[in-house]
Order: C-alpha cells, then structure tokens, then sequence
DNA sequence: CCAGACGTTGTT
DNA sequence: GTCTGG
DNA sequence: CCAGACGTTGTT
DNA sequence: GTCTGG
C-alpha cells in the first residue's frame, strides 16, 4: 500500500510538468508525508463560466472525508481506496466519477519486520522510479465544516495488488497514471467511472532501498531520509 | 418505505 | 490491545 | 504508515 | 450523497 512518502519536487517544477494554470497552494518540500499532513495534488477545476478546466495545484490533508461525513474523526483511515472497488464503495464513487487527481512523489515507503538484537523492529524501504517523478493517481473530496462553514479539502491514493517483483515487500502498491493519460484523468468532465478505470496504471521497474529507520518517526525530515543504508536487511 | 452504513491496512 | 496524533 | 498514549481526583 | 438491510 502506501501509507507514508516523500514529495520534493518545487511548484515551479510542477507548474512545468503538469501545466499548472493557477496555485492554490504552494508544494512544501517534504521526505516523511503521513496521514493527516497536507500533499501536493494536481486537480482540474471547473470555473463557474464553464470554459475549459483550470488546472491547479493544491494541498489537501491525505485521508479522505467524504463530503457526507458527520465529523472529520475518520480522515487517517481512508489514506487508500482499493481500485478493484472504488467504482462501487459508496466513500470513493464519487469522486471516482467527478474529483480524480494526481500526486507527484518521489517514491514511498514500506516496513519489512525484522530481527535486531532479539528484537523485532520495523525496517524501512523506499521504492521510487529510476528516474523522474512517481506520480500517483488520487481522489479527492470536499467537507463543509457545520459550525464555520470552512472546506476542508482532502485526498486518498489509489491501491492495487503489488506486482511479483514488489511482493516480497508488500501485497499493495499505488497506482500510477501515465503522463498521456493525466488530461483525461484529471477531466472532472468525464463522469464514466468505467472510462477513468483503464487509465490506472500499476508502476513499472521501481527501484527498492533500505532506508534509516529515521522514517519511522514523522517528526524526522529530511533528503537523507531516503538515502540508502549500507546494511542491507534479509527479509 | 426508513434507518443506518459508508474504509483500508495489517495482524491474528 | 486499541486508539490518536503526526 | 509508525509512535505513543491510554486517567481521575484534589490540591497547588 | 447513495446504497444496503430490514
């Protein structure tokens, strides 16, 4: 799956890539994204006078509140949405149908158990391209908060089944759109869901490190955060 | 019809 | 063991 | 995802 | 909001 990884890339090198017309939030460089922290995201917005969508770049909280959600208690559970059900699962259809968006990435992290001294301590790795930017597909929602009326924008990553050569890492991996598929993708325009589906991609040829186990804790950060380590765990 | 749920992951 | 916070 | 907390009362 | 269960 993926529950924790790191964005570096700068807005300008977004608004170069993706053709970002307008920043709503500025990327924050970060090596030790979690659950509940802001992440970059590419949506296309509708304007009001309905010309062609406006493409944005933007800072949602990872954890998705639907928009119905009584409270917004349950955002660190819905980091991911399974694509073999997002068509059907009442929190994720639709945004599946209207709110799709990328997430550019440098890679994620995974945990391997692992034995240490006698004890057993979670070894951290870090998969990414060999080169360029993992962009990863995602869905969003909005949630009016009752009392102030404020929106609070939030975001999920797509998962599928890991493919043999990530298996002996993790049975979950995300998703991927390719750079030919992200206009349609991002088109809030194109409500089939079973138009959007084909476009998710599973990662190819990703490369796999171990990592510090500095990650572990979030209040860590850093570029050095996903450097390999020289001693390379057997799992 | 109304009421109530709505999710993923890992671990056991 | 299970929930919350980051 | 992992790490860390997990509680009440009364008194200061 | 939308689907499922009763």
């Amino acid at each position: 799956m993926c529950g924790r990884f790191a964005a570096s890339a700068s807005t300008e090198d977004l608004i170069d890539l993706f053709g970002i017309e307008e920043v709503a939030d500025p990327a924050v460089a970060s090596y030790n994204l979690a659950p509940t922290d802001p992440i970059p995201a590419v949506l296309d917005r509708l304007e009001a006078d309905a010309g062609a969508p406006m493409r944005t770049l933007v800072s949602p909280r990872w954890g998705l509140i639907p928009s119905w959600a009584k409270d917004p208690s349950g955002a660190a559970r819905l980091i991911n949405a399974r694509a073999e059900t997002i068509a059907t699962k009442r929190s994720f259809s639709g945004s599946l149908s209207r709110r799709r968006c990328l997430i550019p990435a440098d890679g994620y992290y995974e945990w391997t158990p692992k034995v240490e001294s006698g004890r057993t301590v979670k070894q951290p790795w870090f998969l990414h391209p060999r080169e360029g930017l993992f962009v990863m597909a995602g869905l969003y929602a909005w949630w009016r908060e009752p009392g102030t009326g404020a929106w609070l924008l939030t975001a999920t990553i797509i998962t599928t089944q890991a493919s043999d050569a990530l298996g002996h890492i993790h049975d979950r991996m995300p998703m991927t759109i390719a750079p030919a598929d992200w206009d349609a993708w991002l088109d809030p325009r194109l409500t089939e869901s079973q138009c959007a589906l084909p476009l998710l991609a599973t990662p190819e040829d990703l490369s796999v490190h171990a990592v510090s186990r500095a990650v572990n804790r979030v209040a860590n950060n850093g570029p050095e955060l996903v450097l390999p380590v020289a001693d390379v765990p057997a799992t």
